[in-house]
DNA sequence: GCGGTTTAATTGTATCTACAATTAAATATG
DNA sequence: CATATTTAATTGTAGATACAATTAAACCGC
């Protein structure tokens, strides 16, 4: 799936991880590093890294939070700009791969990989 | 899945990948690297690296063939072992897997993810 | 308000993954 | 047969991922 994303977003430059962590930021607003973790459902080290080369690529802010041990993240107009250009990709990948499968059984595929998020924790 | 997977195998040694990569082999018997990469839906140079530490770890032997250029790779006796300590554990996580989702469910999610794997390259 | 504990993020280390370019061997073509 | 092409694997490079250990800051209990 992830090498369809990153094929069908290639365009745009972005990768599907970093298509993600946008959307993430964009819809929360700037965030501290273990939320957008925890919404991503990813190890905080890994958003460390990821986040950096994406700072390093100019798609985002790191700026420190009132805590001091906090780090906020923000878009930068540049990140912005990305996500937008990148979004059409992602709703044509997304488009296709609804084809593919078929509606209800994209519906279903969510559903249980949502469902299976609770696997590793509640394990 | 993976890291709910690593979590249980984690007794015996081995790692999913790597269960899924002698699993593999013990099915095909000695095979060169292509077949295993097209078998397990793996990049070439992802097996390169994967078997290469596998054979450090005395998991596997990589011998070369007939064709000079092929490479076969084949279970040692260590890694038969390992292989079978590890498939009872691997039984227990797929059971509670499966418990975790439904059988029905589990059984969709099967089968559309092997569906997508139809994806990428049929896109 | 000092000292222990918890919390936020980073660093060290390691595995998994793959694309592009390369090497080496086999095969096809003239 | 000699060269060109194709095929099998490796190397260079790079991103994504996470566990363990660390650092730095805030909080809490007395």
């Amino acid at each position: 799936m992830t090498r369809f994303y990153d094929d069908m977003l290639e365009p745009s430059g972005l990768k599907a991880t970093q298509l993600t962590m946008l959307g993430a930021i964009s819809i929360s607003g700037p965030a501290r590093m273990s939320d957008l973790a925890d919404m991503l459902a990813l190890d905080k080290t890994t958003l460390t890294r990821n986040l950096k080369l994406m700072e390093a690529g100019g798609l985002i802010a790191i700026a420190q939070g009132a805590d001091r041990r906090a780090r906020i993240v923000s878009l930068t107009q540049a990140g912005a700009d990305a996500l937008e250009r990148a979004l059409p990709l992602w709703r044509e990948a997304q488009r296709r791969a609804v084809e593919h499968l078929g509606e209800e059984r994209w519906r279903r595929l969510v559903a249980i990989l949502a469902d299976l998020e609770g696997l590793v924790s509640g394990a």
